[in-house]
DNA sequence: AAGGACTTCAACCGCGAGTGT
DNA sequence: AACACTCGCGGTTGAAGTCCT
């Protein structure tokens, strides 16, 4: 049914040639972004749009901040991955600069182990008791490898919600936010959390991000009305975090 | 110095949502 | 309403780099 992304025979893979990256900064320099199907040809380039697009949000954007994370935005993606679980793209919106799949790495590799270390299941954000139930025999030391981390879910995903459409599918439903364990799960009746929701770390004003912020708004208020929804227990990373 | 184990991260894949026809 | 198509997301993979023995 579905027609493949692209033509698989005639596109290049792998690792992106400095020639391919330009031409790709080149031709949204002067066309913009978008129509990520029809991009190639238009670049001359032999890869799939999704490959391009990826190229460029993950790694050519001019607004990207490269490098490694500071403690503040280390701080941040803990506590919205306690609030939000694996939403990558909402919390990366929230990091200026920074990309999802940044984001999913940086956790994967970096904070999931500082979190164990710190005695706290990254799973579900939560003290000891609970600290990783081995996904698969063969983690159960606890060494938390990242593609092995990214293949375990302490709290499963629920009904998989691709969209945060279910973020405004409110009330009588627990898997609102339930993704990854946040700190939604588990059964305990929770008191209701006073959640500093700001959480957003100050946006460098550029003239270049003006679409960037508005989605940034955009996602603002989804997040916001997220809050109005959650009622949580406070995590013990939200605690000590904050 | 060598090579195996481990880590990082760019890139790919498959799926679901949204939208147009 | 049903289908086709594009876009964006999260999970996963694998090459390259680094560490350890």
């Amino acid at each position: 049914m579905r027609k493949p992304c692209c033509d698989k025979q005639d596109t290049n893979k792998g690792a992106w040639s400095k020639q391919e990256d330009q031409r790709l900064i080149d031709y949204i320099r002067t066309h913009g972004e978008g129509c990520w199907r029809t991009l190639p040809q238009a670049a001359g380039l032999l890869r799939c749009g999704k490959s391009c697009r990826l190229r460029w949000i993950n790694y050519l954007r001019p607004d990207l901040k490269r490098g490694n994370f500071a403690e503040d935005e280390e701080d941040l993606i803990i506590k919205l991955h306690a609030l939000l679980g694996n939403r990558w793209s909402l919390i990366a919106g929230r990091l200026p600069g920074r990309t999802d799949n940044e984001v999913k790495n940086y956790w994967n590799s970096h904070l999931r182990r500082k979190l164990m270390n710190m005695g706290i299941d990254p799973n579900n954000h939560r003290l000891g008791h609970s600290l990783s139930r081995p996904q698969n025999p063969s983690d159960a030391s606890g060494s938390a490898t990242s593609t092995s981390g990214s293949k375990s879910h302490a709290c499963p995903p629920p009904v998989k919600s691709r969209s945060d459409n279910n973020i405004d599918n409110n009330n009588n439903n627990n898997d609102q936010v339930s993704d990854a364990g946040s700190c939604l799960e588990d059964g305990h009746p929770h008191g209701l959390l006073d959640l500093n929701l700001d959480l957003t770390i100050s946006t460098i004003p550029s003239p270049k991000l003006g679409i960037i912020v508005e989605e940034d708004n955009k996602k603002r208020s989804e997040l916001s009305k997220l809050s109005r929804d959650i009622e949580c227990a406070p995590s013990p990373t939200l605690l000590l975090f904050s």
